[in-house]
RNA sequence: GUCCCCAUCGUCUAGUGGCCUAGGACAUCGCCCUUUCACGGCGAAAGCACGGGUUCGACUCCCGUUGGGGACGCCA
């Protein structure tokens, strides 16, 4: 098959190469540039912009490495993604954003999306976590098809694929102890060498083996990595990705426990749940090397994978829950709506092509392509995200955001439950006032303080600008005594008209009259408009509050 | 250290060899609107990491340098 010669004969130059600098000491002294003789871009990933490469031999190497058919045709099988995450922590944005890819995937090919939950290490997962963990994904909306799985409960069937791998004579018991191996990787990592096992074990004869067995030496199982040749898999993002079996190992993949190890567990689920696109963090990629050999020594279909970029902090360095948890509920607490955040993590390391940036749900699903995924890390910035949020609370619906938003007003303890349900067409009053002043649902709470309590200071940059004369009393004076004789209720344009009108007759600028009258309201110097937060306010509570200021600044000018 | 990945404004990104004098968004600065704050409108500043090569022509393809990230467990 000619394709099959095409694509052998560049692995093999590659492996060459490889070889050749592992040979050549002059070679070894300039790692990176002789490295970078490997880097034949053309041969490992199809350029979206300049695609030297015939079209016809791209197809042909994503057919050797990948055993599968190419691409084009295997997004019309019915797709099948999974999220997977370890309740080792609460859900953090990264995980969020993988599922959240793996969730528009799915919906895009109209597709499944599954849910299983890593928890085969009981030192570190807690019920406490998954729970939470089902809970940001929850509010995130990202709802998945079938049941939960849990690997905890499928140990047995680990161990039984385990066991069948040694049948079939693709892995071997290793009776070394992890002290042993320890040593041994700590003297390779200090010579500088390649460190991995050094599959001591694979070559124990039968007779020593039985020994070992007899006097109950544990021992772990370790899969049959192939010694030489090229490791190769086709990444939907990443292109065609290699790596020379000499340095890869015997991994583990059964602890002499009996528990198996990550890499198995994941493949034998993935296989057995059907997955077809393995899309998750860049950081897998090495994992990725390593399953493939469970694929290959089951003889079973691999799967498509995707490999995303991972998303950066401000120090450029993985966001990570080991590193100082990041959970996206630390965001609902911040006062972010989960639309925005879905939105946000979506547009990191995709893109749509087109100049959208605020997406609906239906429309990131229906843009949302791999192929259109970045290769870079990108970094994650909070203060975009707030824009965001602003965003999408300026174009909720009044009773929507009222409805999330009275939480955190109760919270604050600025109303209680009861009044907000007594009280709720005012509270949307208040709402429509602020929703164009806020960037997170956290900023209602304190810019709609003078709105539940009469318990404010006089902002003190305003009290400088508005309250440091004596005429203003007068003014306020006057103002009080205009709005006291509205008779005809108290409206936008009826407190408008009388203070316009007064402003008039005492030949000033209008707002010579409505900054002190805020301040004197509100203890602010911005805000809505006056007129309408003082319409809101309620004529009663408007004269208080100027009788209040008055006495406060005859106080202050005696 | 070894291996793997990546590289366009400060940040997220568009870019499929000529439509690029590089487009959009956030942030920043200015102006306008305006009773303030915000919103909105208009505008400015800001980038192809560097060096070679291929080509009539390179942000784009190739090689290298540099820089960044990740992985190197009987964790997941």
């Amino acid at each position: 098959m000619a394709a099959w010669n095409w694509s052998s004969k560049k692995d093999a130059y590659r492996l060459f190469i490889k070889r050749q600098r592992r040979n050549l000491p002059f070679l070894k002294r300039r790692p990176r540039s002789s490295r970078n003789l490997l880097r034949n871009r053309h041969l490992r990933r199809p350029n979206r912009r300049n695609p030297t490469r015939p079209k016809r031999k791209r197809m042909m190497t994503i057919n050797i490495s990948r055993r599968r058919p190419p691409r084009e045709e295997s997004m019309s099988d019915n797709v099948v993604t999974r999220i997977a995450p370890s309740p080792s922590g609460f859900l953090h944005v990264g995980t969020a954003r993988t599922a959240i890819f793996n969730y528009l995937f799915a919906r895009h090919n109209d597709g499944k999306l599954l849910f299983r939950m890593e928890d085969t290490d009981p030192e570190r997962s807690k019920e406490e976590w998954k729970e939470a963990i089902i809970n940001a994904m929850k509010w995130l909306k990202l709802d998945w098809d079938g049941e939960i799985i849990y690997q905890s409960q499928r140990i047995d069937i680990y161990k039984e694929y385990a066991l069948k791998l040694q049948e079939l004579g693709n892995a071997y018991y290793c009776y070394c102890t992890p002290d042993e191996l320890e040593a041994k990787r700590k003297k390779a990592l200090e010579a500088k060498e390649f460190v991995g096992y050094d599959r001591k074990c694979l070559h124990l004869s039968e007779e020593r083996r039985q020994e070992l067995d007899a006097k109950g030496v544990p021992k772990a199982l370790r899969i049959k990595t192939p010694h030489e040749g090229l490791a190769s898999f086709s990444d939907i993002v990443g292109g065609d990705l290699t790596r020379d079996y000499l340095e890869m190992d015997d991994w583990v993949i059964m602890r002499s426990d009996g528990r198996c190890t990550y890499n198995f567990c994941c493949v034998v689920d993935d296989h057995l749940m059907g997955i077809t696109h393995v899309i998750r963090g860049n950081d897998h990629i090495i994992n990725t090397f390593r399953q493939c050999t469970v694929y290959d020594r089951f003889g079973w279909d691999r799967p498509n994978f995707a490999h995303i970029p991972l998303i950066l902090g401000k120090d450029r360095s993985k966001i990570s829950k080991r590193h100082g948890a990041v959970s996206v509920m630390d965001y609902d607490t911040q006062g972010i709506l989960p639309e925005a955040m879905f939105n946000f993590l979506s547009l990191l390391g995709w893109a749509p092509g087109d100049d959208r940036e605020i997406m609906t749900r239906q429309e990131l699903i229906d843009a949302f392509t791999l192929e259109r995924v970045t290769g870079a890390n990108p970094i994650f910035d909070p203060v975009k995200l707030e824009w965001m949020n602003a965003e999408y609370i300026r174009n909720m619906d009044d009773n929507e955001i009222l409805d999330r938003v009275r939480w955190v007003m109760i919270d604050a303890g600025l109303t209680t439950r009861l009044s907000v349900e007594a009280h709720w067409h005012w509270m949307l009053q208040v709402v429509r006032l602020l929703k164009e002043r806020v960037k997170t649902l956290r900023d209602f709470p304190t810019q709609a303080r003078y709105f539940f309590t009469d318990e404010y200071e006089y902002d003190e940059k305003g009290e400088r600008k508005h309250f440091s004369d004596s005429a203003v009393i007068a003014l306020l004076i006057a103002l009080r005594d205009e709005f006291s004789g509205l008779s005809d209720g108290f409206g936008e344009d009826e407190i408008e008209k009388a203070l316009r009108s007064l402003a008039e007759r005492l030949e000033m600028k209008p707002a010579k009259l409505i900054h002190p009258t805020r301040l004197a309201l509100t203890g602010l110097t911005g805000g809505p408009g006056l007129f309408e937060l003082m319409h809101v306010l309620g004529k009663e509570k408007c004269i208080a509050r100027l009788d209040r200021a008055i006495e406060y600044l005859e106080e202050k000018f005696s």
